[in-house]
RNA sequence: GCGAGGGUAGCCAAGCCAGGUCAAAGGCGCUAGGUUGAGGGCCUAGUCUCGUAGGAGUUCUUGGGUUCGAAUCCCAUCCCUCGCACCA
C-alpha cells in the first residue's frame, strides 16, 4: 500500500495546492521572483520546463524559509508570428500543419479554428497553465493576465505617457528591410535566405551625362580623386528617370529601390547598357571620364552603374587590366590617391600581384578587396594635393562635401544578396517614415541603466560583462509596428506598440492584476496609475478604497528580488525592462537582481521545434513523473549552464527518488537508542543542511541536489554498514527523515507532500520550515574518527587487492606519542619547511636521529594529502586513534571477516609498524 | 566579422577567480563479487597505465611561458554555444 506511485502523489498533492499558493500581504517579509512569460505559440517542451522550475525551486525554498513568495505568471500575446501562423494554417501549409497537429498534438477540431491568431494563444495559453500546475509550479495564478486585456493596454498607455514625456519616445526615419509583395517590414525570421544581410549606407556620387547624371554608389567617397573611369554592363537594360525631378540613369531595378527611398521616381524611357559605353561623364573633383564595359557590374546592387578607382579597388584595377589586355583603352592609368603603409605606390596593383590573381573570378578577390579596405582606412592618407588627411577622416569630409555642393544623395543597400522573403520576393530596403524609437541611445539614459546595474545581483556573475556592454551597444529601438497584436500606440494609432516594448515593466502589474480587473477599464485614466504606482494624488480618482488596497499591494511586493530569463534575452528584453524602469520608478522600487539561464539540449542537439527536436514537457511528466523531471532538470546542470535531456538519465532520476522513498519508509520509525554512529549521522546532517542552503541562495541547484541527496544518501550507506548486528538504527533517523524530506521539497515536492504526511509532519511540505543547521549537533571528534575509519578501510582493501593472499588475520599499529608531536607541530605551523628544523632543536627528537626527520617529511606529504576539514580539527583537538579502532573492532571484523588487532606501534614487532603515522596507521596483513 | 561564455577521464559534470588538500568530488554507463533469487532491485569494489603492501608513471583541446610546483596564472591556437535588433 505504500508503492512508490508518483502518479499517486501528484494528484494528491494537487488537491491540496489549488489554492496554496496565492499570496497576499502580510506580516512576513516578501520574496517576490518573476520570469519572462510565454509567448504561447506551441506546446511547451522539456525547455521551457526548466525555465520555470528553476524559479520555482527558488520559491520553494524561499517559502520554507519563512518568506511571503510571490511567484505570478502571464501570457504575451502581442506581436506578429500567431498572425503568419494563423495564415499558414488557413492555407494548409504542409509544415505547419504537420507542426501544430503532429508535433504539438492539436486535435484536428481545435486546429481548424487556428485560423484565428487569438484562439491560437488562447489554446496553448491554457495549455501552458495546465502544464505548468501538473510540474507542480507554485504559481498565484489570480493574477494571470494577457498582453491584450483592455486593462494591461490602459497601463501600457500610462507607462508610455510617462516614457515620452522624459523624452525617450522619439519621431525618426528609418531604412528596413521591405517587401513590396507583402507591403511589409521583413524581420529576420521572415527571410527565407540572407539573414546575414546588413543595410548599408551608400553615398551616391553624382556624374553629369548630358542634361542627365550618373549616380555611383560607394562607401569610399574620398577615392572620387582617382576615378578613372565608370563601369557600365553592356547587357542590362537601364533606364532614364526623373528623380525628384531630375534625370537620373540607372538599372531598373535601381529605380524601384529608389523609389521607396524617399524619391518620387518617374521612368521616361529604357537605355541598352551597350549604348551608354564610350560616353564620357564628368565630376567637379575628378574631371572628364568614360564609360568602359564590365560584364561584373551588377544591376541589382544600388545603382547598377560603379565608379572605378583602379588604384585602390582590386576588382577595377583587374577588370581594367583585362581590357588593356585586349588592346584596348591603354591610355588610362590607375590614379592613386592614398598612400598606405605596407603597400606601393598603387596598392591594388600590389596586392594583385603579391597574391598571384591572374582573373576578375578568383575566389579571393573579396578577400583582398576587404584587406585593402581595411588597411587604407585604418592606416591610409589622402595625398596632400587632396589634402593631406586619414581616410578615416577624409571619407567623411568628403561624403558631406559631395551632398552639400555637388547633388550626392544616400542609398540604402544590403551588403550581400540576395535577400529574399518568405513569400519568394526580393527584399528592398525602403525608408520608412513615422517610424518612432526608443532612444536608448541617449547616453544619460544609459547612464542611469549602468548605475543600476551596478547595484544588482546578478547571477552568475560573469554576465554582468555582457550587461555591460549590451547598455553600451544599444542604439535606438524602433518601438511601433503595423501589423500584429498589440495596444495601440497614442500618438499613432494606426501602429502598435512593439511586442518587447510592451513587456518591460510588467513585473509591477502583477501586483495589482486581480485586483484591477474589478474596475471599468474605462475609468483607468494615467493618473489611476499615478497613484497605484507612484502615490501621486489627484482630485477624482475612482474606486478609491480598490486602488489604495492596490497600492498596498505594490509597495508591498515591488521592487521584484530576482528576474529569471534564458540568456538570449539579455540584449534586448533584460536590459530593456532595466531602461524603463529607471525612467518609471523611483529608486526604491528599481529592479534588485537577475538570474540568466542557460540553454537546452535534447539528447545532444539543440531543441528547435521547426526540425522536430523537441520533447513535450507534458509527455515527460505523463512519462516520468513530474519530480523525476523536476529533479533532472535540476540536478543535470547548474541553472545557468545549458543541459542535455537524455531519456536513460531521466531514468535513473527516477529510481534515485524511488530508492529516497523507500529508505524513508524504511527507516523513519527506527526506534533504538542511539550510537556514537547516530551522533555521526546527525553531525553530518547539519552541513549538509548548511551547504544546501548556501547553494540554493545562491540558485545551485544542482550543488544543493549534490549535497541534500546523495550528500545524505551516502551518510546513510555508511551508517547502516557501521551499525551494530541486529540493529535497525536509532530513533535519531526520524529527525533525519524529516529533515531530508524538507530539504528536497523545493524538488520533488510531490514525493515530499506524501512522505511529510508518513512522517506525521504538520501541515503541508510547501510551508513547512526550512531545516536549520544546529552546531550543538556537530561533533568533529566522531567525524574525525569515521573519517580516520573509512580512510583505513580503504587502504586494507586496496592492499588486500594486491597482495592477492587469503588473510588469516589483520593488524592495526597506531603511530606513537612522538609522531604525532611531529604531525601537530607541522600542522599548525605556517611555514611547513623550517619548521622541521625547529623540531630537531628538541633534545629528545634529535636523539632518534633520523627516525625523527623521516617522520617530519612523511608527516609534511600526508598533511599536504589530507584535506583542511581534516587537518584543522586535529590541531585543536587530538583523537585517541587506539580507542577508535579499539571500539571498531567488531565493524572491521565484520567487514574483513578474520580477526582484526589493534596495537600501539612501538611494541610491535612487526618491521610495517615503523611506518604508522598520525590519522594512517599501519597495516599488515598476514 | 564583432561582443559574451565555454572546452576536464566512456558520457554528464565539480574543481579554475584566491596555484601545492588533484589521478582529479558526484552522477550515469560498464565490469566483478555479494544479497535477493528471475520482471529497468539493493549493497560492496573496480573502471588512464604499471605494480604481490597502502606506491609509481603519464593526463585536464593543442603549443609555448611564469613558478620549487599549474587542470588552476599569462600568451597563442583550434573547436563549440549564445547574441548582433525592428524579432519573440
Amino acid at each position: 500500500m505504500n508503492e512508490f506511485d508518483l502518479g499517486k502523489f501528484e494528484a494528491e498533492a494537487q488537491e491540496q495546492w489549488t489554492h496554496a499558493f496565492e499570496s497576499n500581504p502580510s506580516d512576513l517579509e516578501k520574496f517576490y521572483l518573476t520570469v519572462a512569460y510565454p509567448y504561447p505559440s506551441g506546446a511547451m517542451h522539456v525547455g521551457h520546463g526548466r525555465t520555470y522550475i528553476v524559479p520555482d525551486v527558488v520559491a520553494r525554498f524561499w517559502r520554507m524559509r519563512g518568506r511571503q513568495v510571490l511567484y505570478p505568471m502571464a501570457f504575451h500575446v502581442t506581436g506578429a508570428p500567431v498572425i503568419g501562423i494563423s495564415k499558414r494554417i488557413a492555407k494548409k501549409d504542409p509544415k505547419t500543419v504537420h507542426l501544430y497537429r503532429d508535433l504539438y498534438k492539436v486535435p484536428q477540431n481545435v486546429l481548424d479554428e487556428f485560423t484565428d491568431p487569438l484562439t491560437i494563444v488562447r489554446h496553448f495559453a491554457s495549455e501552458y497553465q495546465r502544464v505548468m500546475t501538473a510540474c507542480g509550479i507554485s504559481i498565484d495564478w489570480r493574477r494571470k493576465f494577457t498582453t491584450v486585456d483592455p486593462t494591461y493596454s490602459k497601463f501600457i498607455e500610462w507607462q508610455w505617457k510617462h516614457l515620452y514625456e522624459a523624452g525617450h519616445v522619439i519621431k525618426g526615419v528609418h531604412p528596413v528591410r521591405y517587401c513590396t509583395v507583402d507591403d511589409n517590414p521583413v524581420g529576420d525570421h521572415d527571410l527565407l535566405e540572407g539573414d546575414k544581410a546588413e543595410v548599408i549606407k551608400f553615398t551616391l556620387v553624382m556624374f553629369r551625362i548630358g542634361d542627365a547624371c550618373i549616380p555611383t554608389a560607394t562607401l569610399r567617397p574620398e577615392t572620387i580623386h582617382g576615378v578613372t573611369n565608370l563601369w557600365a554592363n553592356p547587357g542590362v537594360t537601364y533606364v532614364r528617370a526623373l528623380v525628384d525631378g531630375s534625370a537620373w540613369i540607372i538599372s531598373k531595378e535601381a529605380a524601384e529601390k529608389i523609389a521607396l527611398q524617399d524619391h518620387t521616381v518617374e521612368i521616361k524611357e529604357e537605355i541598352a547598357g551597350q549604348d551608354l559605353i564610350d560616353k564620357t561623364v564628368s565630376h567637379p573633383l575628378c574631371g572628364t571620364v568614360p564609360i568602359l564595359p564590365a560584364d561584373f557590374v551588377d544591376p541589382d546592387m544600388a545603382t547598377g552603374l560603379v565608379m572605378s578607382v583602379p588604384a585602390h579597388a582590386p576588382f577595377d584595377y583587374i577588370a581594367l587590366r583585362d581590357l588593356q589586355h585586349a588592346g584596348k583603352y591603354t591610355q588610362i592609368k590607375p590614379l592613386p590617391l592614398i598612400k598606405v603603409e605596407g603597400y606601393g605606390e598603387i596598392p591594388a596593383q600590389d596586392a594583385v600581384e603579391r597574391a598571384g590573381i591572374t582573373h576578375q573570378m578568383d575566389s579571393r578577390m573579396d578577400a583582398l578587396t576587404q584587406e585593402i579596405y581595411s588597411a587604407e582606412f585604418s592606416k591610409g592618407k589622402l595625398f596632400d594635393r587632396f589634402g593631406g588627411k586619414p581616410v578615416r577622416v577624409a571619407r567623411d569630409d568628403v561624403a558631406a562635401l559631395m551632398i552639400e555642393k555637388y547633388d550626392s544623395k544616400i542609398m540604402y543597400e544590403f551588403d550581400t544578396r540576395p535577400v529574399i522573403c518568405r513569400c519568394g520576393n526580393k527584399v528592398k530596403v525602403k525608408i520608412l517614415h513615422d517610424q518612432w524609437f526608443l532612444k536608448y541611445s541617449d547616453p544619460v539614459w544609459k547612464k542611469q541603466v549602468s548605475d543600476l546595474i551596478l547595484d544588482m545581483a546578478l547571477v552568475p556573475p560573469e554576465v554582468r560583462l555582457e550587461f555591460d556592454r549590451t547598455v553600451d551597444w544599444l542604439k535606438d529601438w524602433a518601438c511601433t509596428r503595423r501589423v500584429g497584436l498589440g495596444t495601440r500606440f497614442p500618438w499613432d494609432t494606426t501602429q502598435l506598440i512593439e511586442p518587447l516594448s510592451d513587456s518591460t515593466i510588467y513585473m509591477a502589474y502583477y501586483t495589482i492584476a486581480h485586483k484591477i480587473r474589478e474596475i471599468d477599464p474605462k475609468l483607468l485614466t494615467p493618473e489611476v496609475f499615478d497613484y497605484i504606482f507612484l502615490g501621486k494624488k489627484s482630485p477624482d480618482l475612482p474606486e478609491k478604497k480598490k486602488l489604495d488596497a492596490m497600492r498596498k499591494e505594490f509597495l508591498y511586493w515591488y521592487p521584484y528580488d530576482f528576474r529569471f530569463s534564458a540568456k538570449d534575452l539579455i540584449s534586448n528584453h533584460l536590459t530593456f525592462q532595466l531602461f524603463h524602469h529607471v525612467t518609471i520608478f523611483p529608486k526604491d522600487k528599481l529592479p534588485q537582481g537577475m538570474v540568466v539561464f542557460g540553454m537546452g539540449l535534447l539528447n545532444g542537439a539543440k531543441m528547435s521545434s521547426s526540425k522536430g527536436n523537441v520533447f513535450l514537457l507534458e509527455d515527460a511528466v505523463n512519462d516520468f513523473g513530474a519530480d523525476t523531471v523536476r529533479m533532472f532538470l535540476m540536478g543535470s546542470a547548474e541553472p545557468w549552464q545549458d543541459f542535455d535531456w537524455r531519456n536513460e538519465l531521466v531514468i535513473s532520476t527516477k529510481k534515485q527518488i524511488e530508492r529516497f522513498y523507500n529508505t524513508v519508509l524504511e527507516v523513519k520509525d527506527a526506534s533504538g537508542e542511539p550510537h556514537d554512529i547516530d551522533r555521526w549521522l546527525i553531525s553530518r546532517l547539519q552541513s549538509h543542511i548548511e551547504r544546501t542552503t548556501a547553494a540554493l541562495t545562491n540558485f545551485q541547484t544542482r550543488q544543493a541536489l549534490q549535497e541534500a541527496y546523495f550528500g545524505i544518501e551516502t551518510d546513510l550507506k555508511w551508517y547502516h554498514r557501521r551499525l551494530p548486528e541486529n540493529s535497525d538504527g536509532s530513533r535519531e533517523l526520524h529527525a533525519l527523515c524529516s529533515a531530508w524530506v524538507r530539504l528536497l521539497a523545493p524538488f520533488i515536492p510531490f514525493t515530499g507532500e506524501h512522505l511529510w504526511k508518513e512522517l506525521a509532519g504538520e501541515g503541508l511540505v510547501s510551508f513547512a520550515s526550512w531545516p536549520v543547521a544546529d552546531k550543538n549537533l556537530v561533533n568533529t571528534r566522531n567525524e574525525l574518527a569515521e573519517e580516520l575509519l573509512s580512510r583505513t578501510v580503504e587502504d586494507i582493501e586496496s592492499i588486500r587487492k594486491l597482495i592477492q593472499i587469503t588473510p588469516k588475520s589483520i593488524t592495526i599499529s597506531i603511530a606513537p606519542e612522538w609522531k604525532h608531536e611531529i604531525f601537530l607541530l607541522i600542522a599548525k605551523s605556517h611555514d611547513r619547511n623550517t619548521v622541521i628544523k625547529e623540531i630537531m632543536k628538541d633534545d629528545a627528537m634529535r636523539k632518534r636521529g633520523k627516525e625523527a626527520t623521516d617522520a617530519a617529511k612523511q608527516c609534511t606529504t600526508l598533511i599536504h594529502r589530507l584535506p583542511p576539514h581534516v587537518i584543522e580539527p586535529l590541531t585543536r583537538e587530538p583523537i585517541n586513534e587506539m580507542e577508535i579502532f579499539e571500539a571498531a573492532k567488531g565493524f572491521l571484523e565484520k567487514e574483513f571477516g578474520v580477526p582484526v588487532h589493534v596495537t600501539a606501534a612501538e611494541s610491535s614487532e612487526h618491521a610495517k609498524a615503523a611506518t604508522a603515522l598520525p590519522f594512517k596507521p599501519s597495516i599488515v596483513i598476514e
